[in-house]
DNA sequence: AACTCTGACAACCAGAAGGTTGTAAAACTT
DNA sequence: AAGTTTTACAACCTTCTGGTTGTCAGAGTT
């Protein structure tokens, strides 16, 4: 499957992988060729070929050329995109639980009027305790 | 192997997934149980509460008990790292094209960027090889 | 007690990921 | 022209991923 893959799921996926958030890390401070970048691995340079790869796919490099090595560029609109994703969520999180507290000292005043209005949640679900780690 | 998994890695795979995300997005908005997460989804209750799994491994969500039913709360503090790890890296990178640009704006730039360790990235050191990341 | 509803665990499967080695091509050096 | 440097492509292997079906356990219902 995976016919067209969706972009975020490229950007986030090739973010996925310590060795290429290394080399974006490398590649933030300047462009790079493949030997450079690979070097600090211990890892062939055709593996780290297929990272840029993936990195290219999900258009988080863009590839030049000079004389035989095809140096390697940041591109940062998508990493923004992603960053975007995340922002965007969390902030609806963070408003709902904005109105969650209101909610709960509105709930308090109904409460003391005898009314059981709408109780959708808990109150006191929160107690999560974090749950198994594996 | 994977033996232990950082966990930026475990944050950014789970978000690697269109399934996953609208999940999260869906909880963004409220806490779900099982059933009213895989609803929208051609998928079996099965795969959702693999994906589950997933996102708990990430610790992006975490799970409660009510009765029969165990309700997803989402958590926002391993979004946040990501989000964070994006736009450190996005921030050296605008400096860095800055300089490039703009020895000035690098000047100015360079005394107020109380992100991460100001790093002197010595301008022309383009080709230096080392750069290791980790 | 028997039934239903909700969710989880297990076994299985196809395909993608991430690595390897071997080899080849393009551009530069001698 | 021959050799070196740099990178890519292909085949292969192993593990992980994302889905399936079948089954089972726990909490509420009748």
């Amino acid at each position: 499957m995976t016919v067209v893959e969706d972009e975020m799921s490229l950007v986030f996926a090739a973010l996925a992988d310590p060795t290429r958030r290394a080399i974006l890390e490398r590649l933030a401070h300047g462009e790079a060729a493949v030997n450079q970048l690979a070097e600090p691995f211990a890892m062939s340079q055709q593996a780290i070929s297929k990272h840029l790869k993936v990195l290219e796919r999900a258009r988080l490099i863009s590839r030049t050329r000079s004389a035989q090595s095809r140096p390697c560029v940041l591109r940062t609109e998508h990493l923004d995109a992603a960053a975007g994703w995340i922002a965007r969520h969390r902030q609806i999180w963070a408003d709902r639980h904005d109105r969650l507290g209101d909610h709960l000292a509105a709930l308090r005043d109904a409460r003391r009027d005898g009314e059981e209005t709408a109780r959708a949640v808990p109150l006191d679900a929160r107690s999560d305790g974090e749950g198994t780690a594996r």
